[in-house]
DNA sequence: ATAATAACAGAACATTCGTTCGATGTCAAG
DNA sequence: CTTGACATCGAACGAATGTTCTGTTATTAT
């Protein structure tokens, strides 16, 4: 039971049914008969995309209606590679070709696209010595310099970005947190924590901020640092561990032009 | 019965028939049956819709392919023969028909407010005793699951994506590059780099390949660990230091589920 | 190696679906 | 009324198409 083929991404046959699957609608209007996506992808066999078409649908890439004849439906839009937005609308534009649905079909690809993309403030900073400057739950923000762009695809499952804001890390105080001096970390609000889950905590006793894994074991505390070379904290007192916020994710830019 | 064709415009059937076409593809992503039309038309014979499917063909409205099922393609906007009711309508879906212009333009306003968005590629895995897999200049389409999305506004200034590419970090021998296991980096294909910029490198002589700031001082190249706390090494022969890329920016999804 | 699983092939089968054809009904003009 | 073009219907046929079944071949784990 180890790792299925799922991080890893597609297939090459997957990855080329997809892409049959797009390229004939563009150019058809309708979608692909199953003979037909035989051909488009080289594959000798209708059971043998049958077989496919169900793994892409258990995917969530496509949608099937049973029994019906060209009865699938693209979810995710195709995208070329390594290209901005523009690109992307622009195919989809293409596609749109003259008719209503079209447009509608090329609005929804774009909305798609853009919509993954949500904007965090940026809080603050976060060193070691001082307490996390967490915003209201309430906030209109509309300075640009103070927002992060951060695509929702890299976001857990299902986060709309309620709750969400990000810390500039100062300091290399965060070290043995795996975070360094200038790392801009994504965080979610809150007030408690799961087994495993990395948090920021305040340590009332030692008065500092630090970045940990969480566990509660045997009523007492394991901030466990993400650097394995280093030791975990013990804390016999739950009291004095007060969570500020579930830490989702790091981004470090790395600075191209220095000197 | 109904009046028959008028001179000007479509018979009530016709139009029926247009709007079951738009509806239905909206619907289900594909266009409907013969028979299917029969039903959402209020039509009991299949010749009869054949017969108006012919007459539309024939307008120019539709376009269909010969012996194939669902083989019909609406020509034009549905909604400028659909709906003759309201002249405020009308125009209103005059204005937004198809254009190239005017979709790029939606596409340049909503690009301008919500910042565009790169997708760029996840070639493989880095590891310190693996070569780099860096992936040729033309990438196959369409693997969401390979791909990483970010914000062009986390990229330094004018990056457009081209010759970018993410890798996931394997295991702990980046840890003095203060990347950890499962880390994504982002880099960009470079055969040379400036003094403070880290690359990924591959050290013949030591045959692996690590993620270090890079420094050329006094005819030798000095690697330096972006972690401060662990020493640099030096190198005296250039030529053993193979730049592979540099990295623009290290992603850290931290997992919320660990047990 | 051996077993287990995934990937693939080809054929057979049951529907779905496009097409055709004959028959009937409607309506306006001759 | 008759005629003929138009509209409609129902059925039937064959091609197109989705599905399933029985194998065979790679691939991977044990």
């Amino acid at each position: 039971m180890m790792a299925r083929q799922r991080r890893k991404g597609l297939s090459e046959r997957q990855r080329r049914i997809l892409e049959v699957l797009d390229n004939f609608q563009r150019r058809n209007g309708y979608p692909p008969a199953i003979r037909e996506i035989c051909e488009h992808a080289h594959i000798s066999s209708t059971s043998v995309v049958n077989y496919y078409l169900d793994q892409l649908e258990e995917m969530g890439y496509i949608e099937r209606d049973q029994g019906v004849s060209r009865g699938i439906r693209l979810l995710k839009p195709a995208v070329e590679v390594i290209s901005p937005l523009s690109n992307a609308f622009a195919a989809a534009a293409n596609a749109a070709r003259v008719s209503a649905a079209g447009v509608r079909q090329a609005a929804q690809t774009l909305g798609q696209t853009v919509g993954e993309m949500l904007q965090i403030p940026i809080a603050g900073r976060i060193a070691a010595g001082l307490p996390l400057p967490i915003p209201s739950t309430d906030f209109s923000y509309f300075d640009p310099d103070s927002m992060v762009d951060v695509a929702a695809s890299l976001l857990p499952r299902g986060e709309k970005g309620e709750g969400l804001f990000a810390l500039e890390v100062q300091g290399d105080s965060m070290i043995d947190a795996m975070v360094y001096d200038g790392d801009l970390v994504i965080m979610k609000r809150a007030n408690e924590a799961r087994n495993g889950e990395m948090v920021a905590v305040w340590l009332s006793d030692r008065d500092e901020t630090t970045l940990k894994y969480f566990y509660l074991e045997k009523g007492r505390v394991r901030l466990q640092p993400a650097n394995p070379t280093m030791q975990p904290i013990y804390i016999d007192d739950p009291s004095v561990v007060e969570i500020q916020g579930k830490v989702v994710m790091v981004i470090r830019q790395v600075k191209g032009l220095a000197a």
